[in-house]
DNA sequence: TCCGTTCGTGTTATACTATTACATATCATT
DNA sequence: AATGATATGTAATAGTATAACACGAACGGA
Protein backbone atom coordinates (compact mmCIF):
# COMPACT_ATOMS: atom_id res chain seq x y z
CA UNK A 1 0.00 0.00 0.00
CA UNK A 2 1.21 3.45 -0.96
CA UNK A 3 2.10 5.96 1.51
CA UNK A 4 -0.92 8.11 1.02
CA UNK A 5 1.06 10.96 2.03
CA UNK A 6 4.21 10.37 -0.42
CA UNK A 7 4.42 14.12 -2.27
CA UNK A 8 5.07 14.18 -6.18
CA UNK A 9 8.91 14.52 -4.88
CA UNK A 10 9.81 11.38 -3.26
CA UNK A 11 10.19 8.76 -4.89
CA UNK A 12 6.74 6.68 -4.69
CA UNK A 13 5.02 3.43 -6.06
CA UNK A 14 3.46 5.39 -9.02
CA UNK A 15 1.21 2.76 -10.16
CA UNK A 16 -0.22 2.30 -6.63
CA UNK A 17 -0.95 5.62 -6.68
CA UNK A 18 -2.47 6.40 -9.36
CA UNK A 19 -4.67 2.99 -9.04
CA UNK A 20 -5.66 4.30 -5.38
CA UNK A 21 -6.63 7.90 -6.56
CA UNK A 22 -8.80 6.42 -9.42
CA UNK A 23 -10.84 4.17 -6.60
CA UNK A 24 -11.02 7.02 -4.56
CA UNK A 25 -12.42 9.34 -6.97
CA UNK A 26 -15.16 6.16 -8.05
CA UNK A 27 -16.03 5.65 -4.95
CA UNK A 28 -16.54 9.43 -4.10
CA UNK A 29 -18.68 9.87 -7.39
CA UNK A 30 -20.96 7.19 -6.24
CA UNK A 31 -20.98 8.35 -3.25
CA UNK A 32 -21.98 12.00 -4.44
CA UNK A 33 -24.32 10.88 -7.21
CA UNK A 34 -21.50 12.53 -9.55
CA UNK A 35 -21.52 11.16 -13.29
CA UNK A 36 -17.65 9.75 -14.02
CA UNK A 37 -18.60 9.27 -17.60
CA UNK A 38 -15.90 7.91 -19.55
CA UNK A 39 -14.32 10.91 -21.23
CA UNK A 40 -13.89 12.69 -17.00
CA UNK A 41 -12.64 9.21 -16.42
CA UNK A 42 -10.32 9.10 -19.07
CA UNK A 43 -9.08 12.36 -18.32
CA UNK A 44 -8.65 11.68 -14.69
CA UNK A 45 -6.42 8.23 -15.73
CA UNK A 46 -4.31 11.04 -18.41
CA UNK A 47 -3.85 13.28 -15.64
CA UNK A 48 -2.97 10.27 -13.26
CA UNK A 49 -0.40 8.25 -15.78
CA UNK A 50 1.43 11.64 -16.34
CA UNK A 51 2.26 12.51 -12.84
CA UNK A 52 2.27 16.01 -13.71
CA UNK A 53 0.68 19.46 -14.75
CA UNK A 54 -0.69 19.30 -18.31
CA UNK A 55 -1.95 21.94 -20.61
CA UNK A 56 -5.95 21.37 -21.59
CA UNK A 57 -4.47 21.32 -25.14
CA UNK A 58 -2.23 17.94 -24.42
CA UNK A 59 -4.94 16.61 -22.43
CA UNK A 60 -7.22 17.28 -25.69
CA UNK A 61 -4.66 15.40 -27.93
CA UNK A 62 -4.91 12.03 -25.56
CA UNK A 63 -8.39 12.35 -25.51
CA UNK A 64 -8.75 12.37 -29.26
CA UNK A 65 -6.12 9.79 -30.11
CA UNK A 66 -8.68 7.21 -27.61
CA UNK A 67 -11.78 8.38 -30.05
CA UNK A 68 -13.40 11.23 -28.23
CA UNK A 69 -13.61 14.40 -30.22
CA UNK A 70 -11.22 16.08 -30.71
CA UNK A 71 -12.49 20.09 -30.12
CA UNK A 72 -11.45 22.18 -26.92
CA UNK A 73 -14.07 22.03 -25.42
CA UNK A 74 -14.28 18.31 -24.86
CA UNK A 75 -11.20 18.73 -23.15
CA UNK A 76 -12.15 21.77 -21.46
CA UNK A 77 -15.55 20.65 -19.88
CA UNK A 78 -13.95 17.49 -18.47
CA UNK A 79 -10.75 19.37 -16.79
CA UNK A 80 -13.47 21.80 -14.71
CA UNK A 81 -15.83 18.76 -14.05
CA UNK A 82 -12.98 17.81 -12.06
CA UNK A 83 -11.75 20.94 -10.73
CA UNK A 84 -15.48 21.51 -9.50
CA UNK A 85 -16.05 18.57 -8.23
CA UNK A 86 -11.88 18.62 -6.35
CA UNK A 87 -10.69 15.51 -8.41
CA UNK A 88 -8.51 17.84 -10.15
CA UNK A 89 -6.66 21.06 -9.39
CA UNK A 90 -5.79 24.07 -12.26
CA UNK A 91 -2.36 25.57 -11.73
CA UNK A 92 -2.82 29.44 -12.86
CA UNK A 93 0.71 30.22 -13.56
CA UNK A 94 1.30 27.26 -15.92
CA UNK A 95 -2.19 27.76 -17.45
CA UNK A 96 -2.29 23.78 -16.56
CA UNK A 97 -4.35 20.91 -14.75
CA UNK A 98 -3.00 18.41 -12.68
CA UNK A 99 -5.44 14.93 -10.70
CA UNK A 100 -6.20 16.00 -7.06
CA UNK A 101 -3.95 12.89 -5.11
CA UNK A 102 -6.15 13.18 -2.05
CA UNK A 103 -9.36 13.64 -4.00
CA UNK A 104 -11.51 12.01 -0.52
CA UNK A 105 -11.40 15.01 1.28
CA UNK A 106 -12.23 18.45 0.31
CA UNK A 107 -9.04 20.40 0.74
CA UNK A 108 -7.45 23.58 -0.75
CA UNK A 109 -3.45 22.62 -1.02
CA UNK A 110 -0.40 25.04 -2.15
CA UNK A 111 1.71 24.23 -5.02
CA UNK A 112 4.86 23.69 -5.34
CA UNK A 113 6.06 23.91 -9.06
CA UNK A 114 10.19 22.79 -9.45
CA UNK A 115 11.72 24.38 -12.73
CA UNK A 116 14.43 21.71 -12.55
CA UNK A 117 11.96 19.02 -13.46
CA UNK A 118 8.65 20.11 -13.70
CA UNK A 119 7.07 18.39 -10.86
CA UNK A 120 4.29 19.98 -9.32
CA UNK A 121 3.48 19.08 -5.82
CA UNK A 122 0.78 19.69 -3.55
CA UNK A 123 1.51 20.76 -0.04
CA UNK A 124 -1.06 21.19 2.76
CA UNK A 125 -2.43 24.66 2.49
CA UNK A 126 -3.78 24.95 6.08
CA UNK A 127 -1.28 27.14 7.81
CA UNK A 128 -0.63 29.06 4.52
CA UNK A 129 -4.39 30.15 4.46
CA UNK A 130 -4.44 30.96 7.92
CA UNK A 131 -2.53 33.37 7.52
CA UNK A 132 -4.11 34.25 4.52
CA UNK A 133 -7.38 35.27 5.39
CA UNK A 134 -5.71 36.51 8.59
CA UNK A 135 -3.79 39.35 6.70
CA UNK A 136 -7.15 39.31 4.46
CA UNK A 137 -9.66 40.10 7.46
CA UNK A 138 -7.56 42.79 8.84
CA UNK A 139 -8.92 44.55 5.49
CA UNK A 140 -12.27 43.59 5.89
CA UNK A 141 -12.02 41.80 3.03
CA UNK A 142 -14.04 37.61 2.93
CA UNK A 143 -11.79 35.27 0.78
CA UNK A 144 -13.70 32.85 -1.38
CA UNK A 145 -11.06 30.93 -3.38
CA UNK A 146 -7.41 31.15 -3.37
CA UNK A 147 -4.69 29.84 -5.42
CA UNK A 148 -1.38 29.96 -3.71
CA UNK A 149 1.10 28.95 -6.61
CA UNK A 150 5.32 28.41 -5.43
CA UNK A 151 8.19 28.08 -8.12
CA UNK A 152 11.51 26.95 -6.86
CA UNK A 153 13.42 23.59 -6.47
CA UNK A 154 12.42 20.82 -5.29
CA UNK A 155 15.05 18.29 -3.27
CA UNK A 156 15.88 15.95 -5.95
CA UNK A 157 16.58 19.62 -8.42
CA UNK A 158 18.27 21.88 -5.66
CA UNK A 159 22.09 21.84 -5.61
CA UNK A 160 24.03 20.36 -3.28
CA UNK B 1 -0.87 64.06 1.24
CA UNK B 2 -2.32 60.85 0.91
CA UNK B 3 -2.13 58.02 3.40
CA UNK B 4 0.55 55.72 1.76
CA UNK B 5 -0.68 52.72 3.42
CA UNK B 6 -4.29 52.85 1.87
CA UNK B 7 -5.39 50.02 0.42
CA UNK B 8 -7.83 50.01 -2.79
CA UNK B 9 -10.67 49.36 -0.99
CA UNK B 10 -10.23 52.29 1.37
CA UNK B 11 -11.87 55.87 -0.08
CA UNK B 12 -8.80 57.85 -1.26
CA UNK B 13 -7.57 60.50 -2.81
CA UNK B 14 -6.86 58.66 -6.33
CA UNK B 15 -5.76 61.87 -8.04
CA UNK B 16 -2.86 61.95 -5.19
CA UNK B 17 -1.88 58.36 -4.75
CA UNK B 18 -2.00 58.22 -8.73
CA UNK B 19 0.93 61.08 -8.87
CA UNK B 20 3.05 60.14 -6.13
CA UNK B 21 3.50 56.27 -7.10
CA UNK B 22 4.27 57.96 -10.59
CA UNK B 23 6.50 60.32 -8.56
CA UNK B 24 7.78 57.38 -6.71
CA UNK B 25 8.82 55.32 -9.79
CA UNK B 26 10.34 57.91 -11.27
CA UNK B 27 12.53 58.26 -8.62
CA UNK B 28 13.45 54.98 -8.07
CA UNK B 29 13.85 54.88 -11.88
CA UNK B 30 16.92 57.16 -11.64
CA UNK B 31 18.32 55.67 -8.93
CA UNK B 32 18.30 52.74 -10.04
CA UNK B 33 19.37 53.58 -13.90
CA UNK B 34 17.01 52.07 -15.58
CA UNK B 35 14.92 54.30 -18.43
CA UNK B 36 11.20 54.94 -17.80
CA UNK B 37 11.04 55.60 -21.52
CA UNK B 38 7.49 57.30 -22.68
CA UNK B 39 6.00 54.07 -23.47
CA UNK B 40 7.00 52.39 -20.13
CA UNK B 41 6.01 55.49 -18.92
CA UNK B 42 2.89 55.98 -20.46
CA UNK B 43 1.70 52.35 -19.83
CA UNK B 44 2.16 52.84 -15.83
CA UNK B 45 0.20 55.76 -16.12
CA UNK B 46 -2.47 53.83 -17.70
CA UNK B 47 -2.74 51.28 -15.19
CA UNK B 48 -2.54 54.44 -12.65
CA UNK B 49 -5.39 55.90 -14.23
CA UNK B 50 -7.75 52.98 -13.95
CA UNK B 51 -6.12 51.93 -10.93
CA UNK B 52 -7.31 48.43 -11.31
CA UNK B 53 -6.03 45.14 -12.87
CA UNK B 54 -6.29 45.36 -16.96
CA UNK B 55 -5.43 43.30 -19.71
CA UNK B 56 -2.19 43.50 -21.83
CA UNK B 57 -4.53 44.11 -25.01
CA UNK B 58 -6.53 46.72 -22.50
CA UNK B 59 -3.60 48.64 -22.51
CA UNK B 60 -2.43 48.18 -25.96
CA UNK B 61 -5.71 49.59 -27.31
CA UNK B 62 -5.13 52.71 -24.78
CA UNK B 63 -0.92 52.78 -26.01
CA UNK B 64 -2.24 53.18 -29.40
CA UNK B 65 -4.61 55.70 -29.42
CA UNK B 66 -1.91 57.74 -27.79
CA UNK B 67 -0.15 57.27 -31.01
CA UNK B 68 2.22 53.95 -29.87
CA UNK B 69 3.02 50.94 -31.82
CA UNK B 70 -0.59 48.82 -31.92
CA UNK B 71 1.30 45.04 -31.81
CA UNK B 72 0.89 43.17 -28.74
CA UNK B 73 4.59 43.19 -28.06
CA UNK B 74 4.61 46.84 -27.21
CA UNK B 75 2.26 46.32 -24.16
CA UNK B 76 3.71 42.71 -23.63
CA UNK B 77 7.08 44.51 -23.68
CA UNK B 78 6.24 47.77 -21.52
CA UNK B 79 4.49 45.50 -19.01
CA UNK B 80 7.14 43.23 -18.76
CA UNK B 81 9.45 45.98 -18.27
CA UNK B 82 7.07 47.46 -15.15
CA UNK B 83 6.79 43.80 -13.52
CA UNK B 84 10.31 43.09 -13.66
CA UNK B 85 11.24 45.84 -11.49
CA UNK B 86 8.36 46.03 -9.46
CA UNK B 87 6.59 48.45 -11.07
CA UNK B 88 3.47 46.67 -11.70
CA UNK B 89 2.29 43.30 -10.68
CA UNK B 90 0.87 40.38 -12.86
CA UNK B 91 -2.15 39.13 -11.71
CA UNK B 92 -2.35 35.33 -13.14
CA UNK B 93 -6.17 34.80 -11.66
CA UNK B 94 -7.14 37.69 -14.02
CA UNK B 95 -4.38 37.22 -17.00
CA UNK B 96 -4.46 40.95 -15.75
CA UNK B 97 -1.61 43.96 -14.47
CA UNK B 98 -1.82 46.08 -11.87
CA UNK B 99 0.69 49.23 -11.01
CA UNK B 100 2.50 48.67 -7.78
CA UNK B 101 1.20 51.09 -5.39
CA UNK B 102 4.32 50.62 -2.91
CA UNK B 103 6.95 51.12 -5.81
CA UNK B 104 9.59 52.14 -3.49
CA UNK B 105 10.34 48.91 -1.61
CA UNK B 106 10.74 45.79 -3.18
CA UNK B 107 8.02 43.61 -1.87
CA UNK B 108 6.01 40.51 -2.48
CA UNK B 109 2.26 41.13 -1.57
CA UNK B 110 -0.92 39.13 -2.06
CA UNK B 111 -3.69 39.82 -4.06
CA UNK B 112 -7.45 40.56 -3.29
CA UNK B 113 -9.89 40.28 -5.83
CA UNK B 114 -13.35 41.80 -5.54
CA UNK B 115 -15.58 39.75 -7.15
CA UNK B 116 -18.32 42.25 -6.71
CA UNK B 117 -16.59 45.72 -8.08
CA UNK B 118 -13.06 43.90 -9.62
CA UNK B 119 -10.87 46.11 -7.14
CA UNK B 120 -7.72 44.58 -6.90
CA UNK B 121 -5.86 45.57 -3.56
CA UNK B 122 -2.42 44.75 -2.79
CA UNK B 123 -2.19 43.23 0.86
CA UNK B 124 1.08 42.71 2.91
CA UNK B 125 2.28 39.22 1.74
CA UNK B 126 4.91 38.54 4.68
CA UNK B 127 2.87 36.54 7.47
CA UNK B 128 1.75 34.60 4.15
CA UNK B 129 4.68 34.05 2.71
CA UNK B 130 6.08 33.46 5.76
CA UNK B 131 3.64 30.15 6.21
CA UNK B 132 4.60 29.14 2.68
CA UNK B 133 8.03 29.02 2.87
CA UNK B 134 7.82 27.13 6.18
CA UNK B 135 5.22 24.58 4.19
CA UNK B 136 7.49 24.25 1.22
CA UNK B 137 10.56 23.45 3.69
CA UNK B 138 9.47 21.05 5.34
CA UNK B 139 9.11 18.99 1.75
CA UNK B 140 12.47 20.21 1.17
CA UNK B 141 10.90 22.93 -1.56
CA UNK B 142 13.43 25.73 -1.74
CA UNK B 143 10.58 28.44 -2.84
CA UNK B 144 12.27 31.18 -5.60
CA UNK B 145 8.70 32.88 -6.58
CA UNK B 146 5.59 32.71 -5.93
CA UNK B 147 2.05 34.28 -6.30
CA UNK B 148 -1.08 34.36 -3.74
CA UNK B 149 -4.38 35.42 -4.99
CA UNK B 150 -7.73 35.68 -3.11
CA UNK B 151 -10.75 36.20 -4.81
CA UNK B 152 -13.69 37.26 -2.43
CA UNK B 153 -15.82 40.31 -1.52
CA UNK B 154 -14.29 43.43 -0.19
CA UNK B 155 -15.75 45.50 2.87
CA UNK B 156 -17.79 47.51 0.31
CA UNK B 157 -19.51 44.80 -1.38
CA UNK B 158 -19.86 42.54 1.38
CA UNK B 159 -23.47 42.04 2.31
CA UNK B 160 -24.56 43.91 5.64
C1' DT C 1 -44.29 3.27 -21.24
C1' DC C 2 -44.48 7.87 -22.91
C1' DC C 3 -43.27 12.49 -22.57
C1' DG C 4 -40.67 16.34 -21.33
C1' DT C 5 -36.62 18.02 -19.05
C1' DT C 6 -32.00 17.96 -17.86
C1' DC C 7 -27.50 16.77 -18.69
C1' DG C 8 -23.61 15.39 -21.44
C1' DT C 9 -21.18 15.15 -25.90
C1' DG C 10 -19.63 16.72 -30.29
C1' DT C 11 -18.84 20.33 -33.78
C1' DT C 12 -18.05 24.94 -35.75
C1' DA C 13 -16.56 29.15 -35.08
C1' DT C 14 -14.52 32.74 -32.60
C1' DA C 15 -12.34 35.33 -28.79
C1' DC C 16 -8.66 36.13 -25.93
C1' DT C 17 -3.71 35.84 -24.42
C1' DA C 18 1.17 35.68 -25.54
C1' DT C 19 5.52 35.00 -28.20
C1' DT C 20 8.89 34.64 -32.22
C1' DA C 21 11.36 36.81 -35.66
C1' DC C 22 13.09 40.49 -37.91
C1' DA C 23 13.83 45.43 -39.32
C1' DT C 24 14.63 49.96 -37.66
C1' DA C 25 15.82 53.37 -34.47
C1' DT C 26 17.93 55.24 -30.26
C1' DC C 27 21.34 55.44 -26.67
C1' DA C 28 25.88 55.09 -24.40
C1' DT C 29 30.80 54.55 -25.16
C1' DT C 30 34.81 54.84 -27.32
C1' DA D 1 31.98 59.00 -36.23
C1' DA D 2 32.05 53.99 -35.29
C1' DT D 3 30.54 50.47 -32.21
C1' DG D 4 27.67 47.56 -29.50
C1' DA D 5 23.80 47.29 -26.49
C1' DT D 6 19.09 48.61 -25.76
C1' DA D 7 14.51 49.87 -27.24
C1' DT D 8 10.68 50.18 -30.55
C1' DG D 9 7.69 48.84 -34.37
C1' DT D 10 5.57 45.39 -37.42
C1' DA D 11 4.12 40.99 -39.30
C1' DA D 12 3.17 36.51 -38.40
C1' DT D 13 2.05 32.86 -35.51
C1' DA D 14 1.42 30.10 -31.29
C1' DG D 15 -1.18 29.00 -27.32
C1' DT D 16 -5.34 29.25 -24.25
C1' DA D 17 -10.34 29.48 -23.63
C1' DT D 18 -15.30 30.20 -24.57
C1' DA D 19 -19.90 30.87 -27.17
C1' DA D 20 -23.46 28.83 -29.67
C1' DC D 21 -25.91 25.19 -31.48
C1' DA D 22 -27.36 20.21 -32.76
C1' DC D 23 -27.95 15.79 -31.11
C1' DG D 24 -28.70 12.07 -28.07
C1' DA D 25 -28.67 9.61 -23.57
C1' DA D 26 -30.30 9.66 -18.80
C1' DC D 27 -33.77 10.89 -15.50
C1' DG D 28 -38.25 11.67 -13.45
C1' DG D 29 -43.09 12.11 -13.40
C1' DA D 30 -47.66 11.18 -15.74
ZN1 LIG E 1 -5.60 17.88 -4.21
ZN1 LIG F 1 12.67 18.97 -9.42
ZN1 LIG G 1 3.21 46.32 -5.10
ZN1 LIG H 1 -15.73 45.28 -4.06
Amino acid sequence: MPDPHASAFERHDHAGCRHDVLAAVEREARERGLRLTPVRRRTLEILLEEHRAMGAYDVLERLAKDGFGAQPPVAYRALDFLVDHGFAHRIRRLNAFAACMHPDHSHAPVFLICTGCNAVAEAPGEQVREALDATARSLGFAVERSNIEAVGLCPTCAPE
